[in-house]
DNA sequence: TCAAAAGTGTTTATGCTACACCCATGG
DNA sequence: CCATGGGTGTAGCATAAACACTTTTGA
């Protein structure tokens, strides 16, 4: 996100005690996942409801705060892996959002503490992602177009995290991290259109486009869903993608 | 930049004390600060020389820690401010490094304060910048090439801010935040190259392909530099460019 | 009048788009 | 045998890449 100098009234640099009056911060990581059902296309982002204050009983991204020891990574993980059961999964880090006032916590009872909040972006296969509802909290996997009100600054966050969904989709190939192992042309057209928006490319021409690329190899096993031509069975093939990696690709 | 789940050892679950055992943190925000002499076609980045420990007198990015009340950006705004007086710039949050030891002042006097960088990447006219030396520090443009050994984990930010420049100058008309307010086509062209590296595309096509785009206007006024014929002067168009916001473009 | 730099044009290959059409299956 | 979804092919247009050429200046 660009932002423009606007002539702000900069801090008088006094050199008084005001250059000591650092904040100390508490950091919280929160994950941004995203699935795609394909059975239904329907493009899911997974919400936590709240157990504690602020925002008790809000829907929420799963969240955790930076323990000691820990690096943002790997407290991204461990919330991850306290939610989801994954097999195959994609993360990386999304943005940092740290203006004053965005948790209440903040003026009330902890002295100045302020709490800043790195998020990460992931994906997971639908089929292969395990939630582990621990009886106590809500979770719950929500269509983005459902998605309710959030806790926190958590629905710009989610903005954030659709759009780096989108430009992702187009110019790398994450898809196969939310496609199952197998999948058909089609399941990876349908994914495409229901991240993207209708109309963004013909089928046969995406078809095409794909198949020459190189790196769709097709397995032969046919799958049949209901009436019309089985539709064979793709996977995405790693090594025959290596010598393509950080070209740039366009999968429009 | 995506990382992938190694089953990595997580943290026992024990819910001990260790569930609590938050870090506390301090927050600095770094700033690379990119611009282009187009006068000598160098790559230039913003380093100053560090006058506390931890890194006395090794060259960094200009940053600060974040005072109460103070937003990432504004923080970033204000060291920008403190080192060079800009006209115009361009900033946007580049990448945030939060891993424990990447600081040595945490595991020192400072009972386990974790120290985490919020950067940010920045473009400036060289010709409008003013360095602002307070007779104390080392500030100085260096060129990409020639940059040493930087303090804490500053190699690593600058790698993340040269790419970020590489793949902004391909799709967004962020060339002309860096170049002077009016600029010659070569000028334009020089700077792809000298940021994309050589061969990246023909001088001929390059300018065909700008041109046609629509949102550079020729000021009739001409350039003369030494021999040759002289160039036009071009200005980027802010409203012409309007309509193809956020449309895909591409600069190569 | 020549070299250097700016600017124009042309040719060829490649790619995208929009279709029309054929194939295999279930009902 | 027909509706449904899968899969193939092609004509026409737009763009990219390579390169030859002209124009305008300073020396």
């Amino acid at each position: 996100m660009p932002e423009r100098l606007q002539r702000k009234t900069a801090h008088s640099p006094t050199h008084s005690l005001s250059d000591r009056a650092l904040a100390d911060f508490k950091v919280g990581v929160d994950n941004v996942i995203f699935s795609v059902d394909t059975a239904q296309n329907r493009l899911l982002v997974l919400l936590v409801m709240r157990q504690e204050e602020p925002f008790l009983g809000q829907w929420s991204f799963p969240g955790t705060l930076v323990r000691h020891g820990e690096s943002l990574e790997d407290a991204a993980y461990r919330i991850l892996a306290e939610k989801i059961r994954a097999r195959n999964l994609y993360l990386e880090q999304l943005y940092t959002f740290g203006g004053p006032d965005r948790d209440p916590r903040e003026s009330a009872h902890s002295y100045g503490v302020r709490y800043l909040s790195v998020s990460y972006f992931a994906l997971v296969r639908f089929a292969e992602a395990e939630l582990i509802a621990d009886g106590v909290s809500g979770i719950a996997w929500y269509p983005l177009d459902q998605v309710p009100q959030l806790a926190f600054d958590h629905n710009k966050v989610l903005e954030y995290g659709h759009r780096r969904l989108r430009n992702k989709l187009e110019y790398s190939p994450v898809a196969f991290e939310v496609l199952p192992e197998l999948f058909t042309l089609s399941d990876l057209y349908q994914l495409y259109t229901t991240v993207l928006g209708e109309n963004f490319s013909d089928y046969s021409n995406f078809r095409s486009r794909l198949l020459k690329m190189g790196f769709l190899s097709d397995t032969g096993v046919k799958a049949s869903r209901g009436a019309g031509r089985p539709a064979s069975l793709y996977r995405f093939d790693a090594e025959a993608f290596a010598p393509l990696k950080d070209k740039p690709l366009v999968f429009i």
